[in-house]
RNA sequence: GCCCGCGUGGUGGAAUGGUAGACACAGGGGACUUAAAAUCCCCAGGCCGGAAGGCCGUGCCGGUUCGAGUCCGGCCGCGGGUACCA
């Protein structure tokens, strides 16, 4: 009997499928299209299990499609722009290219031993000039159609390094080289005005049904739909109104303070005259520019002395400060504070001693748990607004919710000549300026006589440099090399042909990734896209990746799309270029920790622990719970090393049978194991059929095993087309231990069998393929046509009941399937255990859900 | 801070509002073996009980329902995102 060589097998058939080309994607007329693609990964030079379970999913997807007679387009490519290649080249010299592409090579040669159904010539990487230099012609179009403009906008400063840094590089506010206070400072960026499309991109989210509801929901309150009030606050002196926008003007009478944000005009207008200012203007600007750095940081204020008229009552003077915790990026850049019902408000009002204005109260007669603010309780932010009443009602109106309150008072107030409703969203313009090296350069000139000048299509590409007049770039320094490069810089102004200046910046990395979906379509085209190759190929059919893209890329690509077609290099229905989505989790893994002289955490590796010590020295380790596997906890597993232990349909298949897809899933030694355990067992139950070692057929276990055969052909088809891979290969576990135990003939075990080998095809090809060709089937099962189960032998005849009484079960019986409703509660109340149960007493309602439960309420 | 998830035996998990714990791992018992490995069979949520059976049980508190792991409200814990990590 043959043995199962998982080493041998895969090999063997990577070679068959490359020869066979099957997996090469063509267009044809004869098989409706599908496009799968999982997001591609970032060449951080080895691939980890998290690659491992997402590839694994799209193949099975794409595998599966191809059984059921489908024309499917599989790709992969390398998201290659990015800093983890310049802090590479910053902390081992070296230059970001070669470090990329060394990668590149690296991983394409883990991934390949994977078996994955990829059609390998589409590949590209995001860092080829023939990929960015479309891109550059992506964006000169977009200029063109007004999609792009300049504007300032802040930024992180090391004020030590006087370079950008990026969010990740600020920690605890400071810059993570120099240790130095990190500053936002303002500098002129390039923007994509996504927000023209805030409203297509929010009401379009309602049609993307095969979307999970998490994601449409996260990006629905990005884009932050609100409805308020826009109105202006007259100053005493005289000078230029306050512009302000709100989303609770039902609160306006409830105003104590009119607060600016420290980059407001008005603020910067004030600094120039006053030092004060300047100084508290210089203290905001301290920290880093997240929302979550900008949120928590402790509420700062300053009173500018002027004061500004109340709009319901120009009796009413408030004054007017500057806070840190108002953007200018939001509404106007000014608000009216509201102490009484917003807790945030309050907190300053206390903290500066301004006044606390009730609007609403708690309903008459309500249980009194309401202390006003006044006297210290909490803002009465109205939690249920049917509780309480408007009582200082605009117009002397009630309102019975917070919506209704809204809407009244944005009446009131555009009759009464204040301000007016609008609808505003919280989406911003997308800033694609980065002041980095490895990146997409933009493709303009700064002319003197002529300002920004797009550069010529025709000298596109626009390359990144690789050396310095013959020395490699030195990335040592801080700051962007193509800033202090001697000659890149300079080029012609392609208006006047006076010598200009070429623009430094480079694209954010979101941009590479936000359009590779329709390159793949036509990879090595001389345009962005091709229009016919688009039109067939898109949309994707099925997206696959982490959650942790559940709003900017998928959002930034979905504005794409739209920008595309409005270019002429998409067609109409791409504008939403997913059909369907899927967010997968992560591969976790248990750490290992244990302490060093000083009591600093020292980690290890999976592979150099054995039951709870450290297999060189028995010292006993610390297990620290399960957490996504990173290099810095040591906590990774890699697949290069599972693969070579147990082969490529070990790893593919526990990456997929222990936890639900769109969880995270907690690699364990044992798991993988068992995993092998189970295809040897497989290959093992196989090899007795085909060498004719079974017991003697009855026709009830031939029937039997059929009906079984029929039911995992069911389950594990539904399994697959909705994501549920465990549950399926839970099925498949029974499946296989049926197969086993079965007393059919030898004829109906070869035919369960060779349905096992189809079913396990997309998660195990290479086991499936020696499986199949051991049983005699027909080419190769990769290509074979998906078996379909037949729904005469999925019924049953009999059904199994519950019988509760009160809600908690003390029978059941066995009725037949279609058995009328009276005579299943007739059934029922004789049973023994019911009539216990209820102990004499008459039975008040029987419910009977026909081939589910009985219930019988006492 | 804000937005979005998740929480079920020793472990990973299963369960269209309808028998909670499928399937698997680890564990216990047994078969085979000189022995071991491999393989095969059986047991297994907790508590009480010889058994029949009973009580409890899906993070915590409350609600809706004939019936809640599932729906609603309020907490706690963990994770993702927070616009320059990808």
């Amino acid at each position: 009997m043959s043995r199962y060589s998982a080493a041998e097998i895969e090999k063997k058939w990577q070679k068959a499928w490359d020869e066979a080309g099957i997996f090469r994607a063509t267009r044809t007329k004869d098989k409706p299209k599908y496009y799968v693609l999982e997001m591609f990964p970032y060449p951080s030079g080895r691939i980890h299990m998290g690659h491992v379970r997402n590839y694994t999913m799209g193949d099975v997807i794409a595998r599966y499609k191809l059984s059921t007679g489908h024309n499917v387009l599989h790709p992969m490519g390398w998201d290659a722009f990015g800093m983890p290649a310049e802090n590479a080249a910053m902390a081992s010299g070296g230059h970001p290219k070669d470090w990329t592409y060394g990668n590149i090579t690296d991983m394409r040669g883990q991934m390949k031993p994977l078996g994955l159904s990829i059609d390998w010539s589409r590949e590209f990487a995001t860092c080829d000039p023939e990929y960015y230099g479309q891109q550059q012609a992506l964006f000169l179009d977009f200029l063109e159609k007004g999609l792009v403009y300049r504007k300032n906008a802040v930024v992180n400063w090391d004020p030590v390094d006087m370079t950008v840094l990026a969010n990740e590089q600020v920690i605890d506010g400071k810059g993570w080289r120099s240790g130095a206070e990190v500053e936002r400072r303002e500098l002129t960026q390039w923007f994509f005005k996504i927000s023209d499309f805030s409203e297509d991109l929010l009401d379009a989210l309602q049609n993307l049904d095969d979307w999970p509801a998490k994601v449409r929901l996260m990006q629905e309150n990005w884009i932050g739909r609100s409805r308020g009030l826009q109105f202006s606050f007259e100053r005493t002196d005289g000078g230029d109104p306050i512009e302000v926008y709100t989303t609770r003007p039902d609160t306006l009478r409830g105003a104590s303070f009119v607060g600016i944000s420290p980059d407001h005009p008005l603020a910067r207008e004030l600094a120039e005259q006053n030092p004060d200012v300047a100084a508290f203007r210089a203290e905001c600007s301290k920290g880093g520019t997240t929302e979550e750095a900008l949120e928590k940081a402790p509420k700062l204020g300053f009173d500018t002395g002027l004061k500004v008229r109340h709009p319901l009552n120009p009796d009413w003077e408030l004054p007017v400060w500057i806070a840190n915790f108002i953007l200018m990026d939001y509404g106007t850049g000014a608000i009216f504070g509201c102490p009484a019902h917003d807790q945030r408000d309050l907190d300053f009002c206390r903290k500066y001693e301004l006044p606390v204005i009730s609007v609403y109260v708690p309903a008459m007669g309500e249980e009194g748990t309401f202390i006003p603010p006044e006297e210290g309780g909490p803002a009465y932010v109205p939690p249920k607004p049917e509780t309480v009443r408007y009582v200082n009602g605009f117009a002397g109106e009630e309102a019975q919710t917070a919506t209704q309150a809204i809407d009244a008072a944005i009446a009131f107030c555009e009759e009464n000549g204040v301000g007016k409703g609008v609808t505003k969203f919280r989406l911003r313009d997308w800033g694609l300026s980065r002041q980095r090296y490895w990146g997409c350069p933009i493709p303009v000139v700064h002319c003197d006589a002529c300002g920004v000048v797009p550069e010529k299509k025709e000298n596109l590409p626009i390359e990144l440099p690789y050396d310095e007049d013959g020395t490699p770039i030195d990335f040592s320094i801080p700051g962007n090399p193509l800033d202090r490069h001697p000659s890149w810089r300079d080029c012609t102004c392609p208006s006047c042909g006076a010598k200009a200046r070429r623009e430094t910046d480079t694209m954010d990395t979101f941009v590479d990734s936000s359009w590779y979906y329709a390159r793949f379509t036509a990879p090595r085209a001389t345009t962005p896209t091709v229009m016919e190759e688009a039109t067939y190929w898109m949309n994707v059919d099925q997206y696959i990746g982490g959650i942790e893209h559940a709003i900017l890329h998928l959002l930034y690509s979905r504005f794409f799309a739209r920008a595309m077609n409005i270019c002429g290099h998409l067609p109409d229905k791409a504008r939403e270029p997913f059909d369907a989505l899927f967010t997968q989790g992560m591969v976790t893994h248990e750490i290992y920790q244990t302490k060093d002289a000083k009591g600093r955490p020292v980690y290890h590796l999976p592979e150099e622990v054995e039951d709870g010590k450290l297999k060189a020295t028995g010292e006993a380790v610390e297990i620290i719970p399960s957490a996504k596997m990173s290099k810095s906890k040591k906590n990774v597993v890699d697949p290069v090393n599972i693969i070579g232990d147990f082969g490529a349909d070990t790893a593919r298949w526990f990456v997929l049978s222990d936890s639900p897809p769109e969880r995270d899933v907690e690699w364990t030694a044992a798991g993988a194991e068992a995993a092998y355990k189970h295809l040897a067992r497989v290959h093992r139950i196989v090899s007795e059929i085909t060498t004719g070692e079974t017991e003697a057929a009855t026709p009830e276990a031939d029937e039997e095993l059929l009906r079984e055969m029929h039911k995992a052909i069911d389950d594990v088809t539904k399994g697959v087309e909705s994501f549920g891979f465990n549950a399926a290969i839970a099925k498949l576990y029974a499946f296989t231990n049926t197969l086993a135990k079965s007393q059919a003939g030898t004829d109906a075990k070869a035919a369960a069998a060779r349905s096992l080998a189809q079913l396990m095809s997309p998660m195990t090809p290479h086991l499936a393929e020696e499986l199949w060709q051991m049983l005699g089937g027909e080419g190769l099962v990769a290509n074979a046509p998906w078996p379909e189960a037949d729904p005469a032998l999925l019924v049953e005849d009999t059904v199994t009941l519950p019988i509760q009484v009160n809600g908690k079960r003390r029978a059941e019986i066995t009725v037949p399937k279609d058995m009328d409703k009276a005579e299943v509660e007739k059934a029922a109340l004789a049973e023994e255990a019911v009539q216990r149960s209820l102990d004499g007493a008459q039975p008040k309602k029987v419910i009977v859900v026909p081939g589910r439960i009985v219930n019988v309420v006492v």
